[in-house]
DNA sequence: CTGCTTTTTGCGTTTTTGTGCGGGAATTTC
DNA sequence: GAAATTCCCGCACAAAAACGCAAAAAGCAG
């Protein structure tokens, strides 16, 4: 058999399955495994395959798109999660609500890290999945279109079910008197969830809505342990939340 | 033998088997290899056949094998899509694995139907997250990342409680004698469990993949209701499944 | 037929290419 | 952590290609 032939034929079979097993090639071809890996590094270098340890993936099948561009005050979001990525050790289970602060986070996080993230946001999820070690659970439920989570009493009941070792909040609103407040009735009861089954919850959100507030009340500033913004932690702004007991970064 | 007319013999035998051995042609002809070279390199000079190391391939060969554009066989997948579409009706409830196929055919949903589309793949719950009018539910669980896919015991226990009305089954490989076949253990684990919850399973699947087996069983041909390739259903290659019980598309 | 040029072919020799093998490093997996 | 794969690197070896050269064949004019 032809060396183009053979390359033909894998490229084929990745083709067609979206992936294939270095070790299965070799015996159906009759050849040895060096061979087979010397001919999926070279369609990998020709951009044909992606190789990964053991056999190859369809390039097709991986690339997953998403909107990144144009997220709103992207810069404080980078410092927001850099900050918040802090508060992650190894073997942790971390409990996140969606937006794109939460987003932000989720690139950040550093690639040695081994954790467990649990979210219903379909953004976050889908940044968590291209991280090499993190294990990814997701919550099922109803998706809601506009906010891109899953929303339902299916997803609550499973969110109770846990108990996670951080929570992570993205906020659309927070002021002393109110405390975390929402627009969306149900992100809002998804969030109850978890703040009840997290042992920390901490809360992101750019300086910009601190002390404004939403209809719909999520929980008392009493209830979460932690605020990061991208102001220093001295900044007068954050003065009536740390006196009400909350930790800022 | 003449130099025009062995060439022309060449050329006949590479349009013929897609490929020809230096080494085999040599010995049918009587002359020496490097008569044989000269003239490949001649016809390969004149763009009539591709030369490689050993011999020569047709150039149909590189067109068949080597496809242009990014999506493998992406049109023959947009005709089961537009075939897979036409059963579905408002008010289904519809459930799907993942896979290439069931993406092209998430992307050919009309967009006036109403439905509730199941799903623990991540890209095809993307593309039904844009439809404006079909309800998506998502099957929560720990996340596969080579497949893309929601998978593990939590994952099937919520498929079992489901009973849908259709089920569509992206194919990995499907054959008489060993029916339904795939090489991921745990999908075989969620697509089991979908055919169960489903009051009627359609296979989705191109014609390459038709006769081919892969290490583990799915489920034999009597548990699913139709097969849908981009052939008629005519087509001979189709005849045993028809026979076998199975409905054709 | 003869002498001449041109084309074609075959034959060593040298290079290049393709493949398998062994050992040690790196990785996955349990 | 330890065991099992898989990968990577260098090497050996065989097959094929490239190259130069010379012999054979073919074409051609006188």
């Amino acid at each position: 058999m032809l060396k183009k032939e053979r390359q033909a034929y894998i490229l084929h079979q990745v083709n067609l399955h979206n992936k294939v097993l270095s070790s299965l090639l070799c015996s159906e071809i009759n050849v040895s495994e060096d061979t087979i890996r010397r001919d999926l590094q070279e369609l990998a270098d020709e951009g044909k395959v992606i190789k990964v340890h053991g056999g190859a993936l369809s390039h097709s099948f991986n690339q997953v798109y998403f909107p990144t561009n144009g997220v709103y005050s992207q810069n404080h979001k980078k410092t927001i999660a850099e900050k918040a990525v802090g508060l992650i050790s190894n073997g942790m289970f971390v409990l996140t609500s969606g937006g794109t602060t939460i987003i932000e986070m989720a690139r950040s996080l550093p690639p040695q890290l081994k954790a467990t993230f649990i979210s219903g946001s379909i953004p976050a999820i889908l940044e968590y999945m291209y991280h090499p070690n993190i294990e990814v659970i997701l919550i099922g439920d109803k998706i809601s279109k506009n906010s891109k989570i899953t929303v339902g009493s299916k997803a609550i009941a499973k969110i109770k079910q846990l108990k996670a070792d951080i929570c992570f909040l993205g906020t659309n609103a927070i002021d002393v008197e109110h405390g975390i407040t929402d627009n969306d009735w149900e992100v809002v009861q998804l969030k109850r969830a978890m703040i009840e089954s997290s042992k920390m919850v901490v809360c992101l959100s750019i300086a910009e809505k601190i002390n404004s507030a939403q209809p719909i009340r999520v929980c008392g500033l009493d209830e979460i342990d932690m605020l990061i913004t991208e102001l220093p932690a001295n900044d007068p702004l954050l003065k009536p939340y740390i006196n009400a007991g909350v930790r800022v970064a």
